[in-house]
Formats: structure tokens, C-alpha cells, sequence
DNA sequence: ACCAAACTAGACGGTACCGTATAAAAAGAT
DNA sequence: ATCTTTTTATACGGTACCGTCTAGTTTGGT
């Protein structure tokens, strides 16, 4: 097993890397802290990376893929009947905090094109899973869009936005999700 | 005549940080890159500002008052009915790009306390405008607060997330919005 | 036991930024 | 015309980061 204890230590630099991310944001991540936070000499990074450039393409690749890893992938979720599928995913997006980088992502995307991609991926990959849900449930069209748009935008911002991580209690943004859904999936 | 002379140069600094911010974020905000951009050397930028954290302080606060100063004290928009100054607001959120700083503040409210109220101030202000909006459509309760936060939040990223400006075309996403509000006011 | 791959320590030159100091030029007021 | 206020040019010391280098040390395979 030559590879685990590279990969390891590869994903503890990463790791560390969208820890520092998650605060800081692109700017932020600097090898120097990253090696202090590690514990370890800044050398090692640049075995395991070609330079911060590279760092920087790995952060976005692993983001990329969360989102479809965790939500996109779990059979418990898209087995649902659509109407239950949009609160899982809710609540799927809450318990990992999945959004905990967009917002960071999005900063950076302003000024580098390469993040810029990045992050329209991400969020086309949600886009189309809301809206194959909503399709299911017969709606197409502009009625169909809007309604994928405006719950990636509300799910992508939610938490990030009105103090709910650690701000409103639980219950209270459920109700609010499960309201949301109602009026969703309305036929006006 | 001592003081417009005296305004017009820190304004510019102001503007050209300001305009710095909104591609680079907090961290981007260099005073030589400032100087550099204002064409200018950066002693000057001392004797308008304490040092960097007075210049971000002043720029947060700018922030702050953009969007009461442009919308909410609009005395057209502000006296329309209900339905269609929900719909004017988000043109004119559009039209003056109202929320191009949103996400560098947000990015660096993460790890600034001074930031983070902030953004919490001017998320609040957003919050009530909108919420007195709905109330006067006649909600209460959950199904107010529900509608504000919806509202708020697509307005404040749709334009970012979406490839909006610049994007698609003006008359889909006023479609879009119009969809929006005919969905949000109508009682569920 | 041994070798090669994986990994680290520590120091180096280069760059970019912050904030200060000093001296000087431009502008307004009187 | 002169004096004061406002603004600039230039240079400096200090800090922090990037990427590289050399010389190691650990680790797993055989």
C-alpha cells in the first residue's frame, strides 16, 4: 500500500486548504499558514503539488463533486417521490452544509475564469436536479424554470444569509422550507 | 472652499477601492494597487485615511446606505402598490447593479466580525423593506416571513448566480420575475 | 537487511505589501 | 505676494509570502 499514506497526507493538505478556504477564501489559502496549520514544513506541499495554482484546481474539482456525491448520488434521496425529494435535499444540503464555500467560490469567481467555470457547473448540476424534480411533478416551461431557479438560489443561500446555521432554530426553518414547497408546487 | 476639493480626492479613493473590492474582495483591496489604479503614490492615500482598516470601515458603510439611499428612498417606487413595487424594486436592484458588492461582503463577513454585522444590517434593512411589502399585501405570520426571506434572497443573488447580467436576455428574466411575485402573492 | 519512494527540515532569493518619514510642490485664503 | 493647508514624490524598514534547493529522515516493498 504505497498510495493510501500519499493520499492521506495529500488530503490532509486539501483538507487543511478548504478549511483555510471556507474563512478566508481564495486570498486566503497560503501555503506558508496552510503548512503552519498542518505542522509540518511548507516543503512537503510541493510534493504533493505542483505549485498554488494546482492547489487552487484541486479545491474546485473537490468541490465540484460534493455536491453530486453527497445529494445527487444517495439512492435514499432520488428514490423519493419528487415532493419529499425537495425537503431531503434541504435538509441533506443543512446537515452537511454544503454551501459552507459558495460564497467564497462565488468570490473568487469574479476574477478568475477557471472559478468562474467552476462554479457555473455547480450550479447548472443543482439546477438541473431541481428542475427534473419539478418536472416530475408536471411542471414545464417558464413555470418549470423558475421554480428550479428559485430554490438553488433559496437552498444556496439560505443558510448562509439569515443567521439559520446557529441562528434560527431548526424547527422554524423547516416550517419555512416545507412553506416554500407549498407554494412551489402550486399550480397558479 | 476647502472642503470639495478635499471630498472629491477621498471619494475617489473610495470609488476606486470600491471598485477593486467588487473583483478582488477585501484582501484585494491593496493601497498600492490603489495608488497604482488612481494613478496617484500612496502617501496620498494616508492623509485621506487612518490606514487600510479605516478605508474598509468606510467602505462598509457605504455599502450600508447604497441600497436604503437608492431604493428604499425612491419616493416613486416607495408610494406604488404593493404588487408592482415588488417588481420595480428588482429593476432598479438591476438597473444600478444593487448587489454587485454582495458577495465579497458576504466572503469577508466569514471571517470579520466588523463585516459580518455588516452584511447583517443591510440583509435586515432589505428583509423589512420587503417585508413591509408583503404585509400590505395582507400576509402574516410564517407565510410574511417566508415570502420576505424568498424574496430577499433571490434578489439579492439572481443576478450573480444565474449568468443574469449579461446573461440572459432582459425580457426572460423579467418574465421570471413576474412569475415570481404572481407566485409569492397568491395565497396558498 | 536493503533499496527506492515518499516525505520533511531549514535556509535562500525574490517579490509585494504596509505604514512612516521627509521634503517638496500645488492650491486657497488673506 | 505670502502663508497655510492640502496633496504629492520618493525612499525606507519591516513583514509575509512564493517557489526552490540541498540534505536529510522515514516508510513500505522485496
Amino acid at each position: 500500500m504505497s498510495k493510501p499514506k500519499t493520499r492521506v497526507s495529500k488530503d490532509r493538505w486539501l483538507q487543511a486548504a478548504m478549511e483555510l478556504f471556507s474563512k478566508e477564501g481564495e486570498k486566503g489559502v497560503q501555503i506558508e499558514k496552510l503548512a503552519r496549520k498542518v505542522g509540518v514544513a511548507k516543503a512537503g506541499f510541493y510534493w504533493h503539488f505542483r505549485d498554488r495554482a494546482d492547489l487552487l484546481e484541486h479545491m474546485l474539482a473537490y468541490w465540484s463533486h460534493e455536491f453530486t456525491g453527497v445529494v445527487a448520488a444517495d439512492p435514499e434521496i432520488m428514490n423519493m417521490p419528487p415532493a419529499e425529494r425537495l425537503l431531503a435535499i434541504m435538509q441533506m444540503v443543512d446537515k452537511y452544509d454544503l454551501t459552507r464555500y459558495d460564497v467564497h467560490f462565488r468570490a473568487w469567481a469574479k476574477n478568475d475564469p477557471a472559478a468562474a467555470r467552476g462554479v457555473r457547473d455547480v450550479i447548472r448540476v443543482r439546477l438541473d436536479t431541481v428542475r427534473a424534480l419539478f418536472s416530475e411533478l408536471g411542471f414545464e416551461g417558464e413555470e418549470l424554470e423558475v421554480r428550479a431557479h428559485l430554490f438553488v438560489c433559496y437552498g444556496s443561500n439560505e443558510g448562509d444569509m439569515f443567521g439559520g446555521r446557529g441562528g434560527t432554530p431548526q424547527r422554524h426553518r423547516e416550517r419555512y422550507w416545507q412553506l416554500l414547497i407549498d407554494m412551489a408546487t402550486v399550480i397558479v
